[in-house]
DNA sequence: ATAGGGTTAG
């Protein structure tokens, strides 16, 4: 055996050597021998090369086809020994390389290896290309540098050309001293500056291993430079990451003369394709115009993709669109900067266009589809485009998993994501960790806490991507305890939380109403470290807005932008709704004028929240105006129009709404029924509340919820069909809540039906015994009747169950200030001058015919007692500071937190007409517009 | 050239 490996080894080399003189080759070393000039190298100073004279048999010998015939590894090393005798140098480059692919195809990678060493000095060949085939056979780059060292350790004295090559890959390597080694070698042979591709392969080296800055001294100290010198040098500073010293570079190599490589330009773009290169990026396309590099491919490729990157979806779609010629990677550029940016109806229309000029889509033009539709949640179409690269012969990768995993996260999907978790393990393609993180997630996303937590345990190499998936979905869950638990876990295991994490925490704790905790979480980023960002702000927001913790919201808003963060689309969204829901009109106004200068009224979520805004303050016209400007309107922007026709009670224009929507060919989903059937409710469209109520499962399939019960008992009920109400109720498929009890309460107390009343009281004293609207409404009947006994007893079990009354308040914004008007403590500092103005006008409204109606009073007092503090209501009080202080013709606009009485209402008609000025009275989900002496609601509401 | 975690309206 061991004489078998020795003569093995000596084979190995000297069949290398067989018919080459190697001496010549690699010891006699003048800069003569290893110039650039291959032609006398290879010819002139080998004596074979002298036998190369044209010969008949010569001319038979193909030694490339011959050697992809070669069936075993005999064959190939007598084909080697011939090609040797026929060397034809515009052929050696592919012998070469074809040679060393056989050789390792046969596991020889000793003589693949010498065909390298021996092949390079003397021809053009791209070792970056013989590299990476070495790789393809599993040749690993340090073995071809052990190689190296055993032939130099042998005495073989490599010329400068191939010693810059093995300093390239030391320096893929990292092999500094190996390096250092060679450079001393070329200095003491005084090579150092024989070959630019020396001195190149050496600045290459030493920005890589040593630092930047040497590797700058190599080229000021470069006496010659030619194009590679330059290409490299710029190179070597992009891939340090000192992009503007690149570009620097690039600027006066375009006055020095030399001509920049395709593969610089690819690089340079490539690099300035990030934020703050991108105006330099762009300098660099006119760069690329002016010296005709548009017609390359490649070029163009990372123009489009530069102009993706940095958000310019049309630029890249003008590169992509003057491309004379595009290959594949072309269209995948577009077809995935299509889909970043949402359009992936436009990247399907690209990929018909694809195919009919005859290219096939691969993988990544899939996956980047895939990527479109997963990151839109639209699971069908993801799982279409699976079945279409199935079809069309390919199989799903890693990258296809992880997007499908994705698009298939939500609750119902529970399946699906089930039946791909079956597919990777099937597959082996468990092995991926983006597959095992959007497992992770995929499982957190459908509520499957357990099973997220088993994958995750199965990880190995956990990384920060899974902890914060799992942390996310506790702290969404609000298990808050457990999401603190896994992220001291995750410390324990030395991963440092960044801020995706502590994010999850802020969210968790702002949803569960814990602002005050999620402030706190924020403090303790700052503390290690991390910048809370504007998503940390927008949690927090969010989280108060959900909670109705609207003012709390604002001052949170004003404490971000003290801390110099800005606000995004997502921040405006969750302000839009704050505001709305305080009906703060003039702030709102402020916000949509920001969003004009900022460019962010294109954002479908703030456009519909300006919408949602406008109609909840009460600014019907600015809702409209806003809703007919966007462009394509998203169903929750209909939705929000929809549901701002049904707060003003204008019951015809919403239902043409929702006509005019269905038109456009949207769905109607959930909410869409809601809006509708409050359109309904609000404006005693009975019989058309009915139909929409049938429509909505029969024609749309749309499962009626709690909230269209309500709607639908709130519009019998106020329509005084208490009957059928209490009908529907009896009948409806969901168990009623203490919503649709209140709703039928507050119908019995309008029509005054003490006994279906008390029905409904009876349940809500077990569904709801901590709401105070419902005793208020008790109390409010029993008064109406005088009953005194039962109101007090009402009072009493509100004492027991520790019910304070329902706070009352009225609100006004003038300029910047928001004018509160209490029922009970505080009195407002202007109130002399509000009484005076507002007893003047009773006394010119009594003259009009006005009698106070003291039917909403319950307190047990005397007649002028009552109108006393009849007088006193906020909303009177709103009103008449609003018509003394507000300047100009704009409508007054009061916000009452709570029912208006119908004496505030028929005031405010008075006032209407007494003062010339529109007023619009707002009172929870429903608004009064008086204008003229009449209310947009027709009395009845 | 494609893939993972945190925020947004009704």
């Amino acid at each position: 055996m061991e004489n078998l490996s020795s003569v093995t080894c000596r084979h190995r080399y000297s069949s290398l050597f067989l018919h080459q003189p190697q001496r010549r080759y690699f010891t006699n070393h003048s800069s003569a021998c290893c110039s650039l000039d291959i032609k006398h190298a290879s010819f002139e100073s080998t004596p074979i090369s002298k036998s190369l004279e044209p010969s008949s048999s010569s001319w038979d010998f193909h030694p490339l086809k011959e050697l992809n015939g070669c069936t075993n590894l005999v064959s190939v090393k007598a084909t080697h020994a011939r090609t040797m005798k026929f060397l034809n140098r515009f052929e050696l480059e592919f012998i070469a390389k074809c040679l060393i692919t056989r050789y390792l195809e046969f596991g020889e990678f000793g003589y693949a290896s010498s065909v390298f060493f021996m092949g390079f000095p003397r021809i053009q060949v791209s070792w970056r290309d013989l590299l990476e085939e070495m790789e393809h056979y599993g040749v690993e780059k340090y073995k071809v540098l052990e190689e190296f060292v055993q032939l130099q350790n042998k005495g073989v004295k490599f010329d400068g050309v191939v010693l810059a090559m093995v300093l390239r890959i030391c320096a893929v390597l990292m092999y500094r001293l190996l390096g250092f080694t060679i450079h001393g070698g070329l200095i003491k042979r005084g090579l150092e500056c024989s070959d630019t591709r020396v001195v190149s392969a050496l600045m290459g080296f030493y920005g890589r291993c040593v630092s930047l800055d040497f590797a700058n001294k190599v080229f000021d100290e470069m006496p010659k430079r030619d194009d590679l010198v330059w290409n490299e040098i710029v190179m070597v500073n992009l891939r340090s990451g000192n992009w503007e010293m690149a570009v620097r570079f690039f600027r006066e190599m375009q006055f020095s003369g030399p001509k920049a490589y395709d593969s610089t330009m690819v690089k340079l773009l490539q690099v300035c394709s990030n934020k703050e290169g991108f105006e330099e990026g762009r300098q660099i396309h006119g760069f690329v115009l002016r010296l005709g590099f548009d017609s390359n491919v490649s070029i163009c490729n990372s123009l489009i993709i530069m102009y993706s990157r940095n958000g310019k979806l049309e630029s890249s779609r003008e590169v992509f669109n003057s491309m004379k010629e595009r290959n594949l990677s072309s269209w995948n550029s577009v077809v995935s900067s299509s889909t970043k940016f949402g359009y992936v109806d436009d990247a399907m229309g690209l990929l018909d266009e694809m195919e009919t000029c005859g290219l096939k889509p691969d993988i990544v033009t899939w996956n980047s589809l895939l990527s479109g539709y997963a990151s839109k949640g639209l699971s069908r179409n993801a799982i279409g485009i699976l079945k279409r690269l199935q079809i069309a012969g390919l199989k799903p990768n890693t990258s296809s998993i992880s997007s499908l995993l994705q698009a298939v996260a939500e609750p119902g999907l529970l399946k699906l994501g089930k039946a791909i978790h079956g597919y990777v393990i099937r597959n082996q393609l468990w092995y991926d960790v983006y597959v095992k993180t959007t497992l992770v997630d995929m499982y957190i996303k459908t509520d499957c806490l357990p099973y997220a937590r088993i994958v995750f345990d199965m990880m190995d190499g956990k990384n920060i991507v899974g902890w914060n998936s799992l942390i996310s979905g506790h702290s969404y869950a609000g298990l808050l305890k457990d999401a603190e638990a896994l992220m001291s876990g995750m410390e324990k295991e030395g991963i440092k939380p960044d801020a995706v994490t502590w994010n999850s925490l802020v969210f968790g704790y702002a949803t569960w109403g814990k602002t005050e905790k999620a402030l706190a979480v924020i403090g303790k980023m700052k503390e290690n470290g991390v910048m809370p960002n504007v998503l940390s702000w927008t949690a927090i927001l969010s989280g108060c807005s959900k909670n109705g913790n609207f003012r709390n919201a604002l001052k949170v808003f004003i404490k971000m932008q003290k801390e110099g963060v800005s606000p995004n689309a997502a921040t405006i969204s969750c302000l839009l709704r704050i505001l709305g829901c305080l009906s703060l009109l003039q702030s709102g106004k402020e916000v949509h004028s920001f969003c004009l200068r900022n460019n962010l009224i294109c954002d479908a979520y703030v456009a519909t929240a300006l919408v949602d805004m406008y109609a909840k303050s009460a600014d019907l016209q600015s809702a409209t105006e806003v809703f007919y400007g966007i462009k394509n309107k998203p169903l929750a922007s209909w939705n929000c129009m929809i549901m701002g026709y049904a707060m003003f009670g204008r019951g015809e224009e919403g239902i043409a709404v929702f006509t005019a929507m269905l038109e456009a060919g949207m769905e109607p989903d959930a909410i869409t029924f809601t809006s509708v059937l409050s359109v309904c409710k609000n404006s005693g469209l009975v019989r058309e509340g009915w139909k929409y109520f049938d429509l909505m499962s029969s024609q749309y399939g749309v499962i009626p919820t709690i909230e269209h019960c309500t709607c639908m008992v709130d519009m019998l009920g106020r329509s005084g069909y208490l009957d059928e109400a209490w009908d529907f109720i009896q009948t409806m498929p969901l168990k009623p809540d203490a919503t649709i009890w209140g709703a039928f309460l507050s119908s019995c107390k309008i029509h005054r039906d003490l006994e279906l009343a008390e029905a409904a009281w009876k349940r809500l004293q077990v569904l709801e015994p901590h709401n105070p609207a419902n005793y208020m409404m008790m109390i409010n009947l029993y008064s109406n009747e005088n009953r005194w006994e039962d109101v007090e007893h009402i009072r009493n079990s509100m004492r027991v169950h520790r019910v304070r009354i329902q706070a009352l308040w009225s609100w006004i914004q003038i300029d910047h200030t928001v004018q509160v008007f209490y029922a009970e403590g505080k009195a407002h500092p202007d109130e002399g001058e509000i009484y005076f103005e507002l007893y003047k006008l009773v006394s010119e409204m009594k003259k009009l015919g006005y009698v106070p109606d003291t039917s909403c009073m319950h307190q047990d007092v005397s007649e002028s007692e009552k109108e006393k503090l009849l007088m006193g209501h906020t909303e009177k009080l709103a009103m008449t500071y609003g018509l003394i202080k507000q300047k100009g013709k704009a409508p007054i606009r009061v916000v009452k937190n709570t029912n208006i009485c119908s004496d505030c209402h028929t005031v405010a008609k008075y006032m209407s007409v007494l003062r010339n000025r529109e007023i619009v009275l707002q009172e929870g989900a429903r608004v009064h517009h008086f204008r003229n002496g009449k209310c947009s609601c027709n009395d009845s509401w």
